[in-house]
RNA sequence: UCAGUCGGCCGGACGGCCGCUCCGGCAAGCACCGAAAGGUCGUUCGGAGAGGAAAGUCCGGGCUCCAUUGGCAUACGGUGCCGGAUAACAUCCGGCGGGGGCAACCCCAGGGAAAGUGCCACAGAGAACGAACCGCUUCCCCGCCCGAAAGGGAGGGACAGCAAGGGUGAAAAGGUGCGGUAAGAGCGCACCGCGGCUCCGGCAACGGAUCCGGCAUGGUAAACCCCACCGGGAGCAAGACCGAAUAGGGACGGCCACGGGGCCAGUUCGCGAAAGCGACAACGGCCGCGGGAGCAUUGUCAGGCUCGCCGUCCGGGUAGGUUGCAGGAUGUCGCGUGCAAGCGCGACACAAGAGGAAUGGCCGUCGCGUAUCGCGCGCGUCGCAAGGCGCGUGCGGUGCCCUACAGAACCCGGCUUACAGGCCGGCUGAUGCU
């Protein structure tokens, strides 16, 4: 698993499908490459200082980090947009919330891949 | 003990499990590459990993590029008591002056108002070539009262004198007292204040003393301004190096006029199912004529013009990467020196280096604080007593908070702002005890 860290996957994956949740929102791309899953992490600035930005963001990666990686799809980039409920949520009410974002997302996906067939 | 004031310091500790970034390194193990020697953005391993403000980006520097490349002046901006410290500063230290506080101590944008210009609302008579509203006063005039008279008293008026008192104001042209006068006035005197010469102390800001001047010039320079001093601009997204794909530029070589794109002409007419055949045609080509502009369509051509394709190399340059980038006006300790800020010498130490941005996540134990409950002790008070109430303190239990402000982004020196809780020291005042 890698960091997304270039602004133009940034901007690709902010074109895919979206889930939120009370601590973050969840978006995700398929990359259609061999390469493996990438993570990558926003939190604005609206959401508070520096401090408490850096803070939820270490949170989310811990939650990344403690999923199982066989919930990831592979070849896929993921984008979890931070929100100020992630400094005070409890993290394993968190970590449910990323499972449930990601099956979500997955069927999401499939809604899109069977009518972009039709 | 309480109240105050100034300065300094800390800003949770230990442990468990799982992680992140950078550095070191094969000395050892593993993995991979290699025939081997050996090697690796590898892994196990070893080491390091946010702050007192990292913040605001308000000053000052280093560093880098650009400009000027002689300096100065003008403009603009900044600084503004004196001396010192410093790479530099609007910072710091030591003084001076003014203001506040019983004091320790604190505060001050603190050069020039006899270079010039402007402004000074409201109130008030008057706000800057001094003014006279109420008022005070001598002489004179008018009538009245007392008196025998001389004269005296109260009132009114005119000419003058005055600025003490009243009133307005932030401010009214020195203040207080005595003398003086018709009433008054620096008119005179004493003290204070102000200004000036001289002398003394101090590097200086400034302070002190004698004498002189009766006092002449109100405030505002965070109004313009004057004077002195300082300042070229932009910033690490600076700058340097490497440099993919795609498009485009240049050079050389090869290939083919096959196919394709664009523009013009044919989006024409006849025959034909179609392929095709034929006809006609220019603002096009060729030919003709003319020295030329051009002319002629009665000549001729159904296509004409243009971009090529492939390979190699070169230079610019985008994304991206590397560097700048962690040994420095560095820190700690000691000695010397200076009232101090600091400076000098010596020893030791190396102490984050990210880049959609590491330094974390989840727990446990302890500690701190606070609330509450129980028990014990002390003091005060009420009560005959049992005991009640209040305050202080110790131990234990439980709950809460399990921490405030806040996250390095090229690096330093400052300033400013934010901050739960806590520790230490100096000094001042009040009270108690010896």
């Amino acid at each position: 698993m890698e960091r997304l860290r270039q602004r133009v996957d940034f901007l690709a994956v902010a074109d895919g499908a979206r889930v939120a949740a009370p601590a973050f929102t969840l978006q995700s791309r398929r990359r259609d490459d061999a390469g493996p899953v990438r993570v990558g992490f926003t939190v604005t600035k609206k959401n508070g200082t520096a401090t408490e930005r850096n803070r939820i963001r270490r949170r989310l990666r811990e939650l990344v980090r403690r999923l199982d990686v066989m919930a990831l799809r592979p070849h896929s980039d993921y984008v979890l947009i931070g929100r100020r409920a992630a400094l005070s949520r409890d993290f394993n009410t968190m970590l449910d919330d990323l499972g449930n974002a990601l099956g979500r997302l997955d069927r999401q996906n499939a809604k899109q891949d069977t009518s972009a067939r039709r």
